[in-house]
DNA sequence: ACTTAGATTTCGCCG
DNA sequence: CGGCGAAGTCTAAGT
């Protein structure tokens, strides 16, 4: 990784375009071609940036990159005006990322047991699929009645219209006909709620914690 | 701005929890309390971050990044191992970036123009607000008929979802019930195209550099 | 190669 | 401050 602190200006021209007058601020070439520039400020975005693969030409006082998108090519420029570091370091490869708590992790606890969206709910099978795509789970409730179940992070408008396409799907088949919908999340928006009952879909908030048995619920009715 | 290359182990706890085995990275502390840690590779994202505001502590070995979550904490810890280079640099004040070619930039223009997206369109109402949200802009064509007109740089799927409910709120009203929709963009998905087919939507394609006068059309037809 | 859907999305605007 | 929509979104997975 190569890393320059310089006072520069940047010129993109792409898929859009961007100036930025002159300042100090970093330069980032990394192993595999990625190119940022950052300031200090402005939080974990970098100001300009290339993706790979990328062609770098480095003349002293400018340096350009370059990148085939489609037809066009995307081009940032940077004019060098006073290098005031610049060195590089050996970085080695990188060791991998392992994270939990994802939109995937929600719907593995949900599928283990899905009481905790209702009472009495049974999973028939995880990713069900659909013309349109595989619903996250589908359940059978107490009456033995079917319910597709969409499972997100954070419930938007848009998680409503997908639910909306796999029930228009589901539905076709006479014996699913009263196929029932449900959209579970940690959070839910106003407008997706608001959207989902005009749809005669229901919304049920959940709790990773909870889910885990690390946290017990805040409300338990007649716990026996 | 703080710049650190170290063998370190990283753990974040917060909206999810993750962890970064041992490797050599790159460490970011920005004046205005932005941390990152980057790899030398993976684009312009960074591994683990942390945005503003944030509280740092350094012990030498251990670097522990807080902030305020709600009613939880967000916690990023990087145990150092090896310390191959600390610098600070001074890099003064951030200059500004400028941007042209979003999708503001197209609503402004065409709102200035209609004729661009079909001959005869006089604009009513850039904004025209609905229930389920604002319409880019709001038409009447040469028959004085109603045309709701979405703007996007990339016309998808969800662009003609997202039109559609607009066009069901407008059309309630008796008055505006042959209310036409028009899907206006750079480049346009096949798929976009053939739902909004099926929907009576017509699909619009311009090129920013005719709106702005820049270029001539492709096709003059009859030109006088 | 193209499309879809997730992301600690981030970012900016507007209420 | 929260909701909502755009982003040079990026990125990974499926087709």
């Amino acid at each position: 990784m190569r890393l320059i602190v310089a006072r520069c200006e940047v010129t993109y021209s792409g898929r859009l375009n961007a100036f930025l007058p002159e300042s100090t601020r970093l330069l980032m070439v990394k192993e595999d071609g990625s190119f940022l520039v950052h300031a200090d400020a402005g939080g974990f975005k970098p100001l300009n940036w290339m993706t790979p693969p990328t062609v770098i030409e480095d003349s002293g006082d400018l340096v350009v990159v370059r990148k085939r998108a489609g037809k066009t090519e995307d081009r940032l420029e940077i004019k060098l005006i006073e290098v005031l570091s610049d060195v590089t370091h050996d970085m080695g490869e990188a060791a991998g990322l392992e994270k939990d708590g994802v939109e995937r992790d929600l719907q593995l606890l949900l599928a283990d047991d899905p009481t905790h969206i209702v009472e009495g709910l049974r999973l028939v099978k995880r990713e069900w699929p659909t013309d349109v795509g595989p619903v996250d789970l589908m359940c059978r409730d107490e009456d033995d009645g079917w319910v597709a179940v969409e499972i997100k992070r954070v419930g938007t408008i848009d998680a409503v219209e997908q639910l909306t396409r796999y029930l228009d799907c589901i539905r076709v088949d006479p014996s699913r006909a009263d196929c029932r919908g449900f959209l579970v999340a940690q959070s839910i928006k106003p407008q997706a709620i608001a959207l989902a009952d005009q749809r005669g879909i229901a919304c049920v908030r959940v709790d990773l914690a909870v889910l885990r048995g690390e946290r017990e619920p805040e409300l338990t009715l007649f716990a026996l």
